[in-house]
DNA sequence: AAATTCTTCAACCGCCAAAAC
DNA sequence: AGTTTTGGCGGTTGAAGAATT
């Protein structure tokens, strides 16, 4: 406790007020704390409140909230949690279940690694040559370049490309260079390294979104292409693009 | 065999936008 | 309409294991 009293004030407030509390409101307190948030000013007048409160005399039990590795005890309760209760109100949920964790804690759990669908394991040559395709086109934004792999996780893409590709120096043509290879020697390949690509636009090179989306998209699928492009008018959005190629036929 | 350095990746952090109140 | 909460994102960290000295 003498360790504790030394930490931020704003901290000490919220250990204080999770001690006094009982479900849903701890969860409150251990995800602002968790997000080490900005508390609004009515609530640390209450925090205040409650720590004097505290000082005089009452309660003394200590809150802690697990960080780190999480076991397998805790897979399980969070994974039966969501399977009866579904996937909302992380906040809540974690207490609920029973999981000394903060919401956040909880919701990036299920969504990296326990969520069904979640394919682990080495990622494929095709997986790759895609994300790097893919990062050429879009940048950093992982969320996205995952969502057009099946089974991956941003965050398991931007380890990888972090780790593995972003000191290559691979780059689109190298990749073109490689699947022409592939096509002379005879061996069939599946998509998306079947067709051919434009060459190479660095992601600085000045080139706008729009060009580079234009020049790279009729290669793989021209005729939806085209159909989305009658259906959106002028407004490029690439969200709504890859929304609509995804779409059944 | 021990110490040190390097690599990997799960988890955390801080910020932001949208939703809820 | 303003404030708070929630969900989501990309950047970063640090523990653990592997490789090297």
């Amino acid at each position: 406790m003498a360790l504790v009293l030394r930490l931020h004030p704003s901290i000490i407030v919220l250990l204080v007020l999770g001690y006094m509390l009982d479900g849903p409101e701890i969860a409150a307190v251990e995800e602002e704390w968790c997000s080490t948030s900005r508390l609004s000013f009515s609530r640390r007048e209450e925090a205040w409140e409650m720590m004097k409160k505290a000082e005089k005399g009452e309660k003394k039990w200590v809150l802690e909230v697990n960080k780190g590795a999480w076991t397998a005890e805790e897979d399980q309760k969070l994974v039966e949690y969501v399977r009866a209760h579904g996937d909302k109100k992380w906040r809540t949920l974690a207490a609920k279940a029973g999981l000394n964790r903060c919401g956040k804690s909880c919701r990036l759990r299920w969504l990296n690694y326990l969520r069904p669908g979640i394919k682990r394991g080495n990622i494929s040559q095709d997986e790759e040559d895609l994300i790097i395709r893919l990062h050429n086109l879009l940048g950093n934004r992982w969320s996205l370049i995952a969502g057009r792999l099946p089974g991956r996780t941003d965050n398991e893409i931007k380890n990888h490309w972090n780790t593995h590709l972003s000191r290559r120096p691979l780059t689109i043509d190298d990749l073109n260079l490689q699947q022409h290879r592939k096509h002379e020697d005879g061996y069939g390949h599946s998509h998306p390294s079947k067709t051919p690509i434009e060459p190479s636009l660095g992601f600085n090179s000045g080139v706008s979104e729009e060009d580079r989306f234009e020049a790279w998209l009729p290669y793989h699928d021209a005729e939806l292409f085209d159909a989305w492009a009658d259906l959106s008018g002028s407004d490029f959005d690439v969200e709504h693009l890859f929304d609509f190629m995804s779409m059944p036929g």
